[in-house]
DNA sequence: CTCAGGATGTAATTATATAACATACCGCAG
DNA sequence: CTGCGGTATGTTATATAATTACATCCTGAG
C-alpha cells in the first residue's frame, strides 16, 4: 500500500490495473459498475489529480451520457460510498482511490502549482488527532486530513 | 494551549477573554476591529459551533448590519486570515479559533449529533502527514485535519 | 406477466462563494 | 483645511457546487 506520490509510474498499467480491480470488487459485492459510474471512475483515475463534479459532467456531456447535475453526483456518490473515489473537501473535487477496496484513511498532499493529488495513509489512532480524540472520549467515524502546498516538481520552478 | 474540547467551561468568561485577545493582538498589529468583524467573531464565540456564511449573514441583517453574502464574506476571510476563526472544510462553515495569536496547525473534532467543535492542535511535522510529505519531498503550506464522529455526550444517546 | 428496486433522465431549486463597481471613512502630506 | 491614498463597506449581479423532486427505464424474483 505504497503512495503513489509524485513520482513517474507506467501510468496505463496504474489506470487498467484500478479499473480490474474495481471491477472485480463490484462484481464480488453485488455492485452494479454501469457505464457512467465506470466512465467517471476513467475520467478520474486518467489525471492524479482531483477533478470537480461539473468538470466530470461536461466530459460526460460530450460523450453524450447525461447533462445534468445528478447524473455526475450520483457516479460519483457510488464510487466514494464503496471506497473507489475520494472527495478532497478542500477543493470541492474528487480523486481516485489509489488502493480500491482496502479499508484506509486516507491522507492527501495537494499541489497547489499543478494541481497533482497523491494519496496516501494515515494512521489515525497513533496520530495526534487519535490520541486527542481518545483523551476526549470522541468517538471518530470519519477523517479528513488533507494538506496544501508545493510537489517537488513544483519548488524547483520560479513560479 | 489545551484544547477546550466537550467539557463544561465558563463560557461567559471564555467569551470575553477570546474577544479582549482578538482586540490586543489587532491593536498591536495595526488591524481595524470594525463592528462587523468584532460582531461575527461574537456569533462564532457564542457556540462551540461551526456557523455557515450565510447563518451568520441572517444575524447581521437580522441586526440591520449589512445584508448581501460579501458582508459575512469579508469579515470571515478578515478573521481566518488573521486566525481568529478556522474554516471547516467539511461543513462549508466557520468557528472561532480556540488560541488567537499562537500560530498552530488546527485541528477539529466535529459531532455530527450535535455539531459541536472541538479544536487542538496537531502536530503536523511529527503525524504520518509530515512524515509522508517529507518522505516525497513535499512542501506543506497548510493542512487541513478535521474529525467527524460522534462527542462524549452524544455517544450515550439512544439516537 | 408484473411489480419492486435500482439506475438513469430531466427540470427546477437551493446553497455556497466571488466579481465588479460605487461609496464612505480615516490618517496624513501639503 | 484640503485633497489624496488606502482600507472598509454597500450593493448588484453572477459564478460555482449540490440537492430535491419526479418521470422513466430496465432487470430479476415471484
Amino acid at each position: 500500500m505504497e503512495p503513489i506520490g509524485f513520482a513517474r509510474h507506467d501510468h496505463k498499467t496504474c489506470i487498467a490495473d484500478s479499473l480490474s480491480a474495481v471491477e472485480s470488487l463490484c462484481a464480488r459485492n453485488g455492485l452494479q459498475f454501469t457505464p457512467v459510474r465506470r466512465r467517471v471512475l476513467e475520467l478520474l483515475l486518467q489525471e492524479h489529480q482531483a477533478l470537480g463534479a461539473y468538470e466530470i459532467l461536461d466530459r460526460l456531456r460530450d460523450e453524450g451520457m447525461g447533462s445534468q447535475p445528478p447524473v455526475a453526483y450520483r457516479a460519483l456518490d457510488f464510487l466514494v460510498k464503496n471506497g473507489f473515489a475520494h472527495k478532497i473537501e478542500h477543493l470541492n473535487a474528487f480523486t481516485a482511490c489509489a488502493h480500491p477496496g482496502q479499508t484506509h484513511a486516507p491522507m492527501f498532499l495537494i499541489c497547489r502549482s499543478c494541481n497533482a493529488v497523491a494519496e496516501a495513509t494515515a494512521h489515525v489512532s497513533t496520530d495526534t488527532l487519535g490520541k486527542t480524540a481518545k483523551e476526549q472520549g470522541f468517538l471518530i467515524e470519519k477523517a479528513v486530513i488533507e494538506a496544501e502546498g508545493l510537489c517537488p516538481n513544483c519548488q524547483d520552478m520560479p513560479e
